[in-house]
DNA sequence: TATCCGTGGTT
DNA sequence: TAACCAAGGAT
């Protein structure tokens, strides 16, 4: 008897999540709105597996530009796989977690070679591909082949715990949060359902003052009954950043052109390319790093800059120098100043070469000539 | 399970 | 302003 009124309050908060979905819904341009969906439109796996990828831990707002660049540039994952890593990289410099865009053309290329160019269409299937977790694998499955797949982000391990009063912290409480998932999903919907959990978490049951009042679920919300729903999710606390050191040196040539190297294809800003630098320590000696430049040469500091990564702290010293023209070593290149807005250098990178040379990442306004 | 992996916006 | 946070994945 429990169970099926539990099955019944379940069914009745679906249903009116949805419904507040098919009229507040966000217009997001990787998205088929419900009622397009509902005429039969068909979502695009690749567009909703580009968006996926892109969307992990990043904002929409963050997104949009860049989904748009990709889709009009490889608008199938054919001519994704067809394309060159380095074009990806530097398309997607600036977007951060450099493991996705290398993970992006691996997958792609699966996709292209063992699937004929066609996504998997099953969670299990799509979960298998490089890049492509628990939940984008389920998000793919729900949103793009309408399967019943169980999808849980942070907004919805927010609304979960918040609905339900879930105190055990993050991430122990995620098979519970699971299972209530499981038992609320509609069957004819899954796609927009997992949308709709994710916009209202976006958009009402927000982190920080949820807007209780519009929301279509409040009726069975034990946190807004307990009182204080910002006391969820509860979550592990966390460690403290340590801060490294370093230096990095911008060298000139003549032309303008800046001596850039590519980093190690595994690790942080992995792939990308930078200005040489030096290793980036822990000590906290004052040291200067300016013996540690790539070659002599009369070295300038220019200043230092402040960047915060995941997990810790960097402060580079710049140090900027006019170079004769020379040879550039292996793995090594010259970029010109025509070239370098569009290197696949990371916002720290192009932070360090603006320090140097103020406007040098910056892409010109193309100014408009009268013939 | 814990750690590594970016960036920019919000409060 | 320091802290928090965003449609997480790989190891």
């Amino acid at each position: 008897m429990t169970g099926h009124s539990s099955s019944n309050r379940n069914e009745n908060q679906a249903a009116a999540l949805l419904a507040w979905y098919d009229q507040h819904h966000r217009e997001l341009p990787w998205r088929v709105p419900p009622r397009d969906l509902a005429a039969g439109r068909k979502p695009d796996a690749y567009r909703v597996w580009l968006s996926e990828i892109m969307l992990q831990q990043t904002t929409v707002e963050a997104v949009k530009s860049y989904y748009a660049r990709f889709l009009e540039r490889w608008p199938s994952v054919m001519e994704l796989a067809a394309a060159d890593s380095d074009d990806i990289m530097k398309a997607w410099a600036g977007l951060g977690y450099y493991s996705r865009a290398r993970n992006l053309k691996a997958c792609a290329d699966l996709v292209a070679d063992a699937h004929g160019g066609h996504f998997p269409d099953t969670e299990e299937g799509l979960r298998a591909l490089p890049g492509v977790g628990a939940y984008t694998a389920a998000a793919i499955a729900a949103i793009a082949f309408a399967r019943p797949a169980v999808v849980v982000d942070g907004n919805i391990e927010r609304v979960i715990t918040r609905l339900f009063a879930i105190s055990t912290p993050l991430p122990a409480a995620k098979t519970e949060i699971k299972q209530r998932v499981q038992a609320m999903l509609p069957h004819d919907r899954p796609g927009d359902f997992a949308q709709a959990m994710m916009d209202l978490g976006a958009t009402v049951c927000t982190p920080r003052r949820p807007k209780c009042l519009l929301c279509p679920i409040k009726k069975g919300c034990e946190a807004l009954l307990a009182g204080d729903p910002e006391l969820y999710p509860v979550k592990a606390a966390k460690r403290e950043k340590p801060r490294r050191r370093g230096a990095a040196f911008v060298a000139v040539r003549g032309d303008g052109a800046v001596l850039l190297r590519k980093r190690p294809a595994k690790g942080l800003l992995g792939d990308m390319a930078e200005p040489p630098t030096t290793d980036w320590t822990s000590r906290a000696d004052g040291e200067t790093g300016v013996q540690a430049a790539p070659f002599p040469a009369i070295w300038a500091m220019k200043g230092s800059i402040h960047h915060v990564f995941t997990h810790f702290e960097l402060v580079l010293d710049i140090y900027r120098a006019q170079a004769v023209s020379c040879e550039a070593p292996e793995g090594w290149w010259w970029s010109k100043p025509d070239e370098l807005p569009g290197e696949a250098l990371p916002s720290v990178m192009k932070k360090a070469i603006e320090t140097a040379i103020p406007g040098a990442t910056r892409q010109p306004h193309p100014r408009k000539e009268p013939e």
